[in-house]
DNA sequence: GCTTGACCTTCCAGCGACTGGAAGGTGTAT
DNA sequence: ATACACCTTCCAGTCGCTGGAAGGTCAAGC
């Protein structure tokens, strides 16, 4: 076995289980790589980029689906659809993103504020002690 | 029926599912409201509060039973488990929030390097045209 | 050479978080 | 009185994984 990756090295740098690599594999979103005698999958290390891309568009919630359209596009130049149908979506999607990080940055404050005042409790109170009802901190109403 | 919101109300200004309501209720991640003598739910105002935290932290891929420990911290003051634990998981998730970010970010520029180039292919060619193989853009390699 | 152990293969089944259909009751509007 | 949109429960399906089972492969150590 030389030259490419087992199903195992790729997932490991992609950080991805092999079962996922296989599953998308099933739904045409990753090719066919080639096998060896045995039966093993042979990756490039080029995959390694598509999956990138792909892990990126699914943190963003797109389906497996819609990602497809934009990995065709993305790495082998061609649409599944209409131009405009792929670039519909890649407008949508690019503000979605704009609103996602808008939301998590909101989020990020609210759980510095519950951390924070957390924090503060442990230190006045026993290290493993179950909290007890107290007061809502009120951030949510 | 008078003051409260039913559960389609609620759902709309939440801008959930009515049936996902009722999903996180059966999780315990919504209190068992009050019901009208018709059996129908009534929620309070306060309830879209705690939604808004759900879906924030949903968005960050927190699963629900995560959240569950979170609501019941942000709305009730109280913990489940241990304060501990509880700040751990807040920390590792800040921590997290920034790294989506930094990768939605990422996710933009690309998508945003995609409909550039898509579009202007797009000007070039017929608008209703499907898209034949044409040169990968060699964004991901 | 043989065993150990980590890898690979396929297939099928389960999970988490919804989401939809069916069958029936409610509430208001005309 | 009849629409029509809403509500109820229950069960089953979808999507995106993820795990177990049963078996084959390969490099390392004894």
């Amino acid at each position: 076995m030389k030259a490419g990756l087992t199903i195992g090295e790729l997932a490991r740098t992609a950080q991805l289980n092999p079962r996922t690599l296989r599953y998308y594999e099933g739904l045409g979103l990753l090719p066919r790589p080639q096998r060896t005698e045995s039966g093993y999958r042979l990756y490039h290390s080029q995959d390694v980029g598509r999956l990138r891309l792909i892990k990126r568009a699914r943190l963003l919630g797109l389906s497996l689906a819609e990602i497809k359209d934009i990995v065709a596009y993305a790495v082998d130049g061609r649409c599944t659809g209409l131009h405009r149908h792929l670039l519909s979506l890649l407008t949508a999607k690019m503000g979605e993103v704009d609103h996602r990080v808008a939301e998590m940055l909101a989020l990020r404050q609210e759980l510095e504020r519950y951390r924070h005042e957390l924090s503060e409790r442990l230190t006045q109170m026993g290290e493993e002690e179950v909290c007890p009802p107290q007061e809502p901190c009120g951030c949510v109403t």
